[in-house]
DNA sequence: ATTACTGTACTATACGTATAATACAGCAAG
DNA sequence: CTTGCTGTATTATACGTATAGTACAGTAAT
């Protein structure tokens, strides 16, 4: 089925940030080949072009490595993914509490609210 | 001083972002009124034209009124404020725990993330 | 009335992004 | 050797955004 994109922001961003996550939550393993940049174009309904354009930007995240002929493989190096991973989620909480602090809302209320919509879904 | 803006979204989204939150922490006071389209430029360094599409879009929201020759007022509906507040915090919620469960990361690991984070901003 | 301030409108230019349509070099399997 | 798959490169078109420069109608104060 096709990805999940909004329009709002550029799609090769998107989508170097869903391969990430792919990568870091595990759903790509370490040393495993990616689809070609045809076919992940095609399962995510977007030009051969774009999805080319994300992927070697990728590259330089040192999280893939393309083999020119052969295709394109998830890193074996699973330090470097786990300090990807640390690193994205306290890049991510930073943005969010500078955005929640902008609007008025101190720490605690924050971790309050986080704590209601958590049970809220577990529920 | 110029505001703090990046390239990698459009600025006049990012002005929007900026005084709705402005009017949510309530640094813009009900009944308030702006200040020019091209003082607020100025001060956001920004060319006018943005800062005049800025405050348009933002109109839709119904959060300021334009009196067309003397300038731009925040609502005094503090209902309105409130409502528009908490929809907002529970959507940047919503969307940052999907973006930290894409990464592989459970409630109960993000809610210490978090916790973690406040704890050392504090000291 | 003139002056100075509002918001608003319009044209032109420049740049990044997305798509489309091709093309080519290198490797592997038939 | 031929076929089919890789990644990669190139050209052209279209659209949204940002900037620059200019203009105009309405209001308030002088």
């Amino acid at each position: 089925m096709a990805w999940k994109l909004d329009s709002e922001r550029p799609i090769y961003t998107q989508i170097i940030e869903r391969v990430v996550a792919g990568i870091i939550s595990g759903t790509y393993q370490p040393g495993e080949k990616l689809p070609s940049v045809r076919e992940l174009a095609a399962e995510a309904a977007v030009n051969p072009n774009t999805m080319q354009k994300a992927l070697s930007e990728l590259e330089r995240t040192g999280l893939v490595k393309s083999q020119r002929t052969s295709g394109r493989f998830i890193t074996e190096d699973t330090g470097l993914i786990n300090s990807k991973k640390s690193e994205l989620a306290k890049k991510e909480i930073k943005v969010f509490l500078e955005k929640m602090e902008s609007m008025g809302l101190d720490p605690e209320e924050i971790e309050n609210y986080i704590h209601e919509y958590i049970k809220e879904e577990e529920a």
